[in-house]
DNA sequence: TGTACATCAGTGAACGCGCGTTCACTGATGTAC
DNA sequence: TGTACATCAGTGAACGCGCGTTCACTGATGTAC
């Protein structure tokens, strides 16, 4: 038994090697994706600190031993889950909205919707990401919320400015302010559902998702005010 | 020693009791407050989980028997913080507000600074309240999500309603909706300052929260939108 | 005033428990010949 | 094909550690008389 996670090596599906002796992994054994899973959404819903290895484990109805064979460490888990399942969706969500390119309201459209849908159909993400990885003591605050943060809100900002210049969004607001209550305003939902479905009555599920994306743009296109 | 709580029950200046016989509390010690004021640090910055009792006393420079001896346990420590520490802030939160009244546009811009100042000038709040008591498994949440949220929603709310009847607000929108965006553009640059700092380059303290909160009611009011 | 005693705030050391992590081991699956 | 062996995925039980919590105790501060 390797020490160094022995199927991440190989995660990639080898391209054909002289293939050595000995059983290859087997086809059907997913107790690695289990342990993934479990990992995502037990972290998500008590924090990293405030979950055990053993829960996971449980979770994934594997040994309390898996998940330091597959993942060295509960740092290691972490990371896994930030590199195969937060890394994928945050590159369809820029995939999305370059497909809406280049008209910059329209972008902004797209990202909000897509957004939107992405974090309904995946509450994990939101909560996992501001609980672990935005907040200050976070565990991979440095090493991820870059990796993640600074392709998005550049790309966010270009977008903005592109508005500003082309006279369709107001110039005097600044770009990375409009960016940052842009990801507030579509964030905030997922990180306090229950504040906003139990004071306010507001149900944050996949099939509402189109309708909060909406209200999102309607409110940051034209703002609250009736205008005279 | 008694178990319960000791100096709890009598917080409160006692009015002029028989005082029976015994040591009365020392007059300047502020241990407790010493406690308390670093579990509301270190809760925090860590999570509740996160957090051990012996770094709380370490950081308070008392023993590490201390915080159970005057808050019994744990979870009386984070109770007390929100009975002491946040509930004052809330209040006066509620005060500043309703003495705007009773224009709802007024009291909008009130809300948004006077909440925008609180959190610059204690960072520890909005952490505390979206980790603890807003997130799905948050220790407090049912006791003490509600107790806040229920009257600051509802205030918030019957605000916007108002507005609108009035004609100065947008009649096309849902209030809920329109409060929980009020209460996301607020919050949000607090819980997620790592972000908004790193990546976006936006200093959120206390010398920067009234411009934060002009940039907020600009956006809210007039939308992004150039107007035709 | 002095003396005996009650009560206080606070502590040091220990408790059992659950945690992350380790490791010798197992039995199924493969290869070599 | 059969047999000996290598390697695999995965586990059960144990490790030391730090945690929340407990409790007998201390010495300063007060009261009673």
């Amino acid at each position: 038994m390797p020490r160094s996670s022995p199927k991440t090596s190989s995660a990639a599906p080898a391209p054909r090697q002289p293939r050595g002796p000995g059983r290859p992994p087997k086809e059907g054994s997913d107790q690695r994706t289990a342990v993934l899973d479990a990992a995502r959404l037990v972290f998500a819903r008590d924090g990293f600190a405030g979950t055990s290895l053993r829960a996971i484990a449980q979770t994934a109805h594997v040994s309390a031993a898996l998940p330091a064979y597959y993942f060295v460490d509960k740092k290691g888990l972490l990371t896994a889950v930030l590199e195969e399942c937060v890394a994928p969706l945050v590159q369809s969500l820029h995939v999305t909205v370059q497909a809406a390119a280049p008209e910059p309201v329209a972008m902004l459209e797209a990202f909000i919707h897509a957004y939107t849908r992405t974090a309904a159909r995946n509450p994990w993400l939101p909560q996992l990401i501001v609980r672990e990885v935005l907040s200050e003591q976070g565990v991979l605050r440095d090493v991820f919320a870059q990796r993640f943060a600074k392709g998005m809100t550049a790309m966010l900002s270009d977008l903005i400015r592109r508005g500003q210049s082309s006279g369709a969004l107001r110039k005097d607001l600044d770009p990375a302010h409009v960016v940052m209550s842009l990801i507030a305003l579509s964030v905030f939902p997922f990180i306090a559902r229950p504040l906003v479905s139990g004071a306010l009555g507001i149900q944050v599920d996949e099939s509402r998702a189109d309708a909060l994306a909406r209200h999102h743009l309607s409110l940051l296109l034209g703002g609250i005010r009736e205008e005279a």
